[in-house]
DNA sequence: TGCCAGGCCCTCTTTAGGGCCTT
């Protein structure tokens, strides 16, 4: 686990924008994450970084193991979901969130910070959903697609969680230039994000064009 | 025994079905 100066509160601004690896696509199902990456953003940089393999106490299947490069060997010499969530919940307080395809990250999270008995205070927005309605013209809103839509510049990493954070960060940012660019929003909040993702898409154009 | 996610969104819709997206 790596970990670099979270122990400061953050500024309401900050955003954190995460992803989890798991074992599978549902914790009803009893999947549990094996990986957690971060990237925290103030003012459109990034100020801050986590990164964390967990032992979900159970081995992963072959194929999380070819899907994320994450073996079970590896797993073995990580610290618990336990600790590695507690460290996590201490780096997200007071931060709004952010994932692709948010519903699926917020899920895992609920559930491995109910395990620990830990709670977060932020909001959660999701890039898969502005960007549906922000770049309608784009054949496939896959974080991959939309990577190489956007010339975003990366490692040529992807499915392990920091990597994955990392250009999901960018996106953000992409989709935040888009709105200032083309629809003459600056700085548009945090909560107008959301409801961008919540807006119908049908209605989006007026939806934007009252909130220049 | 066999099956097994869930939310969003579109359409040949709304008393439904199926594709997209996440691991």
């Amino acid at each position: 686990m790596s970990l670099i100066n979270s122990k400061e509160a953050a500024p309401a601004h900050t955003v954190v924008v995460l992803d989890f690896e798991t074992t599978g696509l549902s914790p009803n199902q009893g999947d549990r994450a094996i990986e957690i990456g971060a990237v925290k953003l103030e003012n459109g940089v990034v100020v801050d970084r986590f990164q964390g393999l967990m032992n979900p106490g159970f081995r992963v299947s072959p194929f999380i193991e070819n899907y994320t490069g994450i073996s079970n060997r590896m797993l073995a010499d990580a610290a618990s979901c336990d600790e590695v969530m507690n460290e996590f919940a201490n780096f997200i307080q007071g931060c709004n969130l952010v994932a692709h395809n948010a519903s699926f990250d917020k899920r895992f999270l609920d559930g491995e910070l109910a395990l620990i008995q830990r709670e977060y205070d932020g909001d959660f927005a999701c890039s898969l959903l502005v960007s549906r309605r922000l770049t309608q013209e784009a054949s496939s809103h896959k974080l991959g697609d939309l990577v190489a839509y956007h010339q975003i510049e990366n490692d040529g990493v992807f499915h392990r969680a920091l990597a994955d954070a990392e250009v999901t960060a960018s996106l953000w940012l992409v989709l935040l230039e888009t709105l200032e660019r083309e629809h003459g929003i600056v700085n548009p909040s945090f909560e107008l994000m959301m409801k961008i993702g919540k807006t119908p898409k049908a209605s989006i154009a007026n939806f934007l064009k009252k909130n220049r």
